[in-house]
DNA sequence: GAAAAACTCGACACTGTGTCGACTCCAGCC
DNA sequence: GGCTGGAGTCGACACAGTGTCGAGTTTTTC
């Protein structure tokens, strides 16, 4: 996940001992997330997996969250991925809207339990939380943003507020998502459904019996 | 909440000793989640509210979990008040659908905590999941056969299919609630997305600039 | 090769949960 | 009146998981 060869090469200092433990420690703690959610795991078992006694754990993280908070910072500029184009453009662009939708999906399809375990934990763990509100803030900003131009142009019907809209769209992905056995088979409906909250039906969808 | 006259009267049996006791863990439990969140909550407190150690709360209910589940139960009949005339109904009947999202709104006004809570715990409590997935197939249900009647009637455009839809909308209502610090601010504008979701844009809607 | 830092761990304290068995209380019955 | 059995009560215990402390060992640095 680091990229660097694994060779600890006798000269020029390479990753430190506690380096190396402390990305064991992440590496068991994704390893883990993908088979079970994250109250299901205790530190004795991350501990374990970096094969450090549990005492020992602390001394590269606080808490179970910290090392989620570690996880999720590494995700950070994965979680926008794509999203460029679609809420920088105008009008129904649907292309760019499932382009960015399927970066999202695949996204969830690999750390659904880290996202999950997160937005669980942010309720009572103000680092999560703050990621999360930080986040969902970027994009509910751009998406607002998007929304109120298309209007302006007359391209998008009234309706709610932008910020109103934005954020039940950004409530809706994260809850779709977060519920879904197969985030990627979301990412066509969801596309129909986005456009339709902004735009209402375009020509392409309507039927007439 | 029970509804019966406080006297225990000389004659006849009223309550047990016990089924006081049962009401008054069921109270305090009401009374510490409009405070606080489920998980802050403590079986000690609750034994301490309802005036009995906390071994003896065992005698009454199995866990934490098992009170959720109990107020859970007294909160089903509500959960779908007003929900009949839109569900039932068919076309984009806003006055109907506004009543439905009213009603489920005062509940999450009064329930938040409670319904969060239960939420949250779902997936680990069975019985708990096993309500929220009753509760859940009830209304998409219902609303997947009202957008299959809609289209089947050509009042509807054809998109993802009608049970897809239904879930999206079952989740972005949850969200949106379980998000929101007034759930009842959020009524008027749910109604416009939902309708959208699956009529499209009504005409008084439109907007030319 | 000695001081400092990085690191490790066992032992402990604490919180919250759930169980067990002994005890009390009270109603109904001989 | 005294007996019995079920309802209700509780203290003591066992357990899991978290987090802390201080005494050790290893590694780095000069």
């Amino acid at each position: 996940m680091i990229g660097m060869s694994t060779a600890p090469a006798g000269r020029r200092r390479g990753p430190s001992k506690g380096d190396l433990r402390e990305q064991a420690i992440l590496a068991t703690a994704r390893d883990l997330l993908s088979r079970k959610p994250l109250d299901a795991i205790t530190i004795d078992e991350l501990a374990a997996g970096a094969e450090i006694s549990r005492s020992s754990f602390y001394f590269y993280f606080d808490s179970k969250l910290a090392v989620v908070v570690a996880l999720l910072h590494g995700l950070a500029g994965e979680v926008g991925r794509d999203a460029g184009p679609w809420l920088d453009g105008a009008g129904p662009d649907e292309p760019a809207l499932r382009r960015s939708l399927a970066a999202l999906a695949a996204l969830w399809r690999d750390q659904g339990r880290l996202l999950t375990g997160a937005l669980a934990a942010a309720p009572g763990c103000p680092p999560i939380a703050r990621w999360r509100a930080w986040l969902r803030e970027a994009h509910v900003e751009r998406l607002a943003a998007r929304i109120a131009r298309d209007r302006a142009a007359g391209v998008a019907p009234h309706g709610p507020a932008p910020r109103v809209l934005a954020e039940m769209i950004d409530d809706l992905r994260t809850a779709a998502f977060a519920a879904a056995s197969d985030p990627e088979g979301l990412v066509d409906d969801l596309v129909v459904v986005e456009l339709r909250m902004i735009y209402g039906v375009l020509p392409a969808h309507h039927a007439e019996g």
